[in-house]
DNA sequence: AAGTGGTCTAGACCACTTT
DNA sequence: AAGTGGTCTAGACCACTTC
């Protein structure tokens, strides 16, 4: 708990009860920051350290603005940001959720490929494989570990009718999944995501993906029911939770003769 | 021009005058919509009009708010969202900037593929042909025409260090872009986009892409310089302006050997 | 009735830019 | 010095939810 911001950089009076409320730690920090920012990062570490967890209900605006003696409108403008950014949802007269990864409108979040037609789409998750390895000097990079580092692998096919499309590799830091196992993860029902969350602590805040077309392997051609060299879409995506910290890494191919992967440019 | 609330439905004695601003006309619509929904409309409504062109200042909130009869912290949340669509480029001290394309910043706003490596990648541009056709039926339902229109197709690609990456082929509606010509293409600097909305008034805000893997028809593959086959990154474009209307397909062939299409998922 | 987030106003001071 | 957007406060009323 701190305040980057000395009275003598910013003169607010309006400031000055915020200032005494981060007392007692001398900040080096010369860059500015608004206070509203400031309470952002306040409520994130709590959030990130589990004070509220995912789903719970978090204080009043009013509450946390007698909390971190600031106004209402500004613990407001800094809840603003962190629902823009998915941290946290408003429900009018109930008050300000904890995201989760356990809601129907959190499903396809993460999983951006559609149907060409808008048929229903059945998914359908079989697990092929999970297995304790050694890290990869590539995998190490992605997960921010050291080369030969314990890493969960799993493999699975995901299927909409029937119709296997998708092929995926993930592999998970082996210090925070470490209890995972292929029956926990056959048995279990909806988003991977809200298993890491709801068993182990980690939730998911964003990802990158990088797509390319590649050629089907035989080993991958075999999986989606296609002849080798059939053109495929690699989606390697890497996972970050809290402050930026890599939690994730996959490798999906995507057979995208049926569909394709939505792109929203704004 | 019109405000979609009535004094009835919403009787806060501060909306009062602004309902009286839009007196005069009545609504027929029931939807409810908060008074900095229906000031963003009205802007948004001025900046399709062309009242002020991009590039150029907007009025300053305190005048919007007084020519609106609303308070400034109301045009101030109007301005918000417009800024966060990328609408509207507020500068401190200077006043708020209707967004152009003709910014360092904006160009590569709208092109996803990103080098591997981070070797500075010098673009260069290569018109193939221009030429005027009649709509197929795809062209017509992306443009939002009848089949047999008048079209302006477009086929370039796009060289990164010299060695060609992307084949791109461009619709656009004949009756806005009407004196486009090869020559005016190929002797423009700069991203298409500051073409089109300096030269045919049309400002694109919103484009959706649609991704998937093909293999290169020997077409594609001549001008890429791969053998037929070879896996390519299919990205199919559809680009919006204001009212979310239809101003131009694309379809771009992108060879992801040593590059890849970039997303973010938040 | 009480509490919550959602909207709106009014006024103040700040940092930045231009005159 | 004057004008602009950026931040912060304080107070009011609203719609929605729960008790």
């Amino acid at each position: 708990m701190k305040f980057e911001v000395m009275s003598s950089i910013l003169p607010n009076s309006n400031n000055a009860d915020a200032q005494a409320a981060g007392a007692g730690i001398a900040s080096p920090a010369p860059t500015f920051s608004p206070l509203y920012q400031q309470i952002k990062a306040l409520i994130m570490q709590r959030l990130e350290a589990g004070e509220w967890k995912p789903g719970e209900l978090i204080p009043s605006e009013v509450e946390l603005g007698g909390r971190f003696k600031v106004s209402q409108g500004t613990v407001r403008k800094a809840i603003d940001e962190l629902a823009a950014e998915n941290l946290v949802v408003r429900r009018q007269g109930k008050g300000t959720f904890v995201a989760t990864h356990h809601e129907t409108q959190a499903q396809f979040r993460f999983l951006r490929l559609m149907a060409d037609s808008d048929e229903p789409q059945r998914p359908e998750n079989k697990i092929i494989e999970v297995k304790r390895v050694r890290a990869s000097a590539e995998v190490a990079r992605q997960l921010d570990m050291k080369s030969g580092d314990s890493v969960i692998f799993i493999r699975r096919v995901k299927s909409f009718n029937g119709v296997p499309i998708i092929l995926e590799d993930i592999w998970l830091p082996g210090a925070i999944f470490k209890g995972l196992t292929a029956e926990r993860l056959v048995e279990y029902r909806g988003p991977l995501y809200g298993l890491f969350e709801s068993e182990f602590g980690t939730r998911m805040i964003r990802a990158e993906e990088r797509i390319r077309a590649v050629g089907a392997d035989p080993d991958a051609a075999g999986f989606l029911g296609v002849t080798p060299q059939t053109p495929l879409l690699s989606v390697e995506r890497a996972s970050y939770t809290y402050g930026d910290k890599p939690v994730e890494m996959r490798r999906g191919l995507y057979l995208t003769t049926n569909h394709h992967y939505q792109s929203e440019l704004s």
